[in-house]
DNA sequence: CGATGAATTTGCGCTGGATCAAACTTCTCC
DNA sequence: GGAGAAGTTTGATCCAGCGCAAATTCATCG
């Protein structure tokens, strides 16, 4: 079923948990991975279940929602190459929190808990570093909490996209495209409103020159007037 | 200025970052830090500002804020005895990202960035903690994100007092009490919504004798009514 | 104990955006 | 290449709760 990859310390230095670190606990971190391919549409874990990995990605791009007991739902965020995603329930109840869905072909590295909570012990610094990466989250997560509670539906679209760019826009001909496919739902679910209002709001702002929508991607042709939206 | 008092292994133990912690640590973390009472009232630390200290609560009640550039501001969370506060920044980009106001009188003992670096160098246990501190609290904000874009405000003030009832509840008479005071601001800031509506909600409820508010200070009667109403 | 400011309650009108409905477009897969 | 599924657009309606205003109660401190 899985196919097995041979996984080579190189691959682990682009993961942002793993950067910077001696070549040594690279190779044992390599040791330890399992990697496997993540063809698009595949659930890697569903919310609820027992955290039986703790993953990374290599390529690609996942999605992860998380829905309440009435089936409502918000997009957490999208996890690109290098990041990690349903590592922290390893070290608290052990329950993904979460959905995660490969949304395009993907490559994925993965641990036993087990192991890397014995990494994270054998090397603080790998602990260290994911304190960072989890209290960044956290950061992000309570800014959009604010958004959220206190500013109109464009506002929080218009923020929306530009975290987007910075998380992966790719410069290019008519603007910067983001990298991977994004339906009117995924940003209606993240912004914080319904797939009607999301869709309303970006088809005035391609008339308006601001952005291109094509293929389910977008491309911001004028990052500046989002800006200039995005703060009243 | 700052009244010094002397910090010992004991007073440690109850920090559930150093819990379940060899002695020697719990030693070296007392030398390391400074303890020092918080009047009510007093600002702790403002948002924007240089992370100069890590800090965690002895005793008492701190309130953690975070005001967006137009002024509209969010109740991020509540920190009690035991608890960490300020201490992400030491990782990450050195600003407390949000304010930290003392409610009532309490005590704080608070570290050096440095020094609680490489504490955490040192013991990779204390990271670990942290991390499993950081996510919980991550979990918690992202469950917060989805209630507020997806429910109604009544559904969302009820899980607000029945998470205050989990973090501070004392049973007593006529029902349990939140340990801190509580103003309609509060509760509104926490939920997401605006003093007047929140105050028309708890008014409500209070006509129907579902809890009762006195002096700034919550007791609630039912709280299996709440998580009815919490639930639609 | 009285004064001053803080917190709360309550009324009223209005609107942003949710909800419902339906047509239309674009992908996907056989 | 065509059928069905998935995604998007757009219109029409409606109401939860925000914004504003004003009165009232409560807390604090000289």
């Amino acid at each position: 079923m899985t196919a097995l990859i041979p996984v080579d310390a190189n691959a682990l230095a682009d993961i942002a948990l793993f950067a910077a670190l001696p070549p040594a606990v690279l190779d044992e971190a390599a040791a330890m991975a399992r990697a496997r391919p993540l063809p698009r549409g595949l659930r890697v874990f569903d919310q609820g279940e027992t955290a039986g990995r703790a993953h990374a990605l290599l390529s690609g791009w996942v999605r992860i929602t998380q829905a309440g007991s009435d089936g409502e739902e918000i997009l957490v965020r999208f996890i690109g190459p290098g990041e990690i995603f349903g590592c922290v329930p390893v070290l608290t109840d052990g329950l993904y929190p979460a959905d995660a869905t490969a949304i395009v072909d993907a490559v994925e590295l993965s641990w036993d808990p087990s192991d890397l909570l014995a990494l994270m012990q054998r090397h603080s610094q790998v602990a260290i570093t994911m304190v960072a990466i989890v209290g960044r989250r956290l950061g992000e997560a309570q800014e959009r909490l604010r958004e959220l509670a206190t500013q109109s539906a464009d506002r929080r679209v218009a923020r929306t996209l530009l975290r987007l760019l910075d998380q992966a826009g790719r410069p290019g001909g008519e603007g910067i495209r983001i990298a991977f496919p994004l339906r009117r739902k995924d940003v209606a679910d993240i912004a914080g409103t319904t797939l009607h209002t999301a869709s309303r709001i970006l088809a005035e702002w391609e008339r308006r020159g601001l952005l291109v929508s094509r293929n389910r991607h977008l491309i911001i042709a004028s990052p500046e007037e989002l800006r200039r939206i995005s703060e009243g």
